[in-house]
DNA sequence: TTGATCTGTAATTTTATTTATTACAAATGA
DNA sequence: TCATTTGTAATAAATAAAATTACAGATCAA
């Protein structure tokens, strides 16, 4: 896990605000202080997890796709997410090794579970209560 | 977070299997299949973290600094996390604008939040159940 | 007390990942 | 028709992670 996850609730939380008035990407990038065509790819990801919706050509932009009340961040989590969150080791362990050869599968349980207990915490969050908190 | 868990993990594991028998760190990088000198460096943190021992020269070595019973997997995440585990942008958002200027302050909020939750989890696990777990 | 072995650590290089840049086709609206 | 904006790919630059090399210092055994 990266910066994405960062970026994705700013672009959530300014889409929140702009209250299904279309945004550009040029703004939004403005916003965050990123690349325009970095936060598109952004914008495309959440599109296709169905939380924002796009408009082409002149005077589009970007809008939530369902109320923001309606919008849990663990499904801006799992929009963003790409690999465990405690990351992986990318040497394959020794198989000549007994903790070699069995740890990745521990590994990935453990992950797993971790991984469900941040979910769950995410859960209980929506949109419109983070960015409620704005002023 | 990247892979520094996966390979403390995997050290306290060997060690744990070691039974306080003094391990190289040559050993443990192969069966890691990784840099010896970088998990050296590892090791280290984890002896000044109290838990792991290690003694130099011939016939040194290391080993664990208490039991694998008292152990919770909790010390080991705390021992090897850097930041935040959700990542964090890495740009300073616009100042300008009402959400950039306060974004990074909730985020912060929700971070810590989601990262106890995380920590909640790996307190309930000890080191002596994980590795309980191999043949 | 000499030599082999191993830790501790720093400096440097290599590799991988992330972010930025550039470019342009296609859609849209004035 | 032209300006604007999305969508997306290809490439480059920057950053971060991991490996490599090197060597001083500790310890043990012959």
């Amino acid at each position: 896990m990266n910066g994405r996850f960062s970026i994705a609730i700013h672009i959530m939380t300014l889409l929140t605000k702009a209250e299904g008035e279309l945004l550009s990407s040029e703004l939004i990038a403005s916003s965050i202080n990123a690349n325009a065509a970095l936060v598109r790819k952004e914008l495309s990801n959440l599109r296709n997890n169905g939380l924002i919706i796009s408009k082409e050509g002149a005077a589009g932009g970007y809008a939530l796709g369902k109320d923001a009340a309606q919008i849990r961040l663990s499904d801006i989590y799992q929009a963003v997410k790409r690999q465990s969150i405690l990351g992986q080791a990318k040497n394959l362990p020794n198989p000549a090794c007994p903790v070699g050869r069995q740890i990745n599968q521990h590994l990935d349980t453990l992950y797993k579970e971790v991984e469900d207990s941040l979910t769950e915490k995410l859960v209980t969050k929506t949109l419109a209560e983070f960015t409620g908190q704005f002023d």
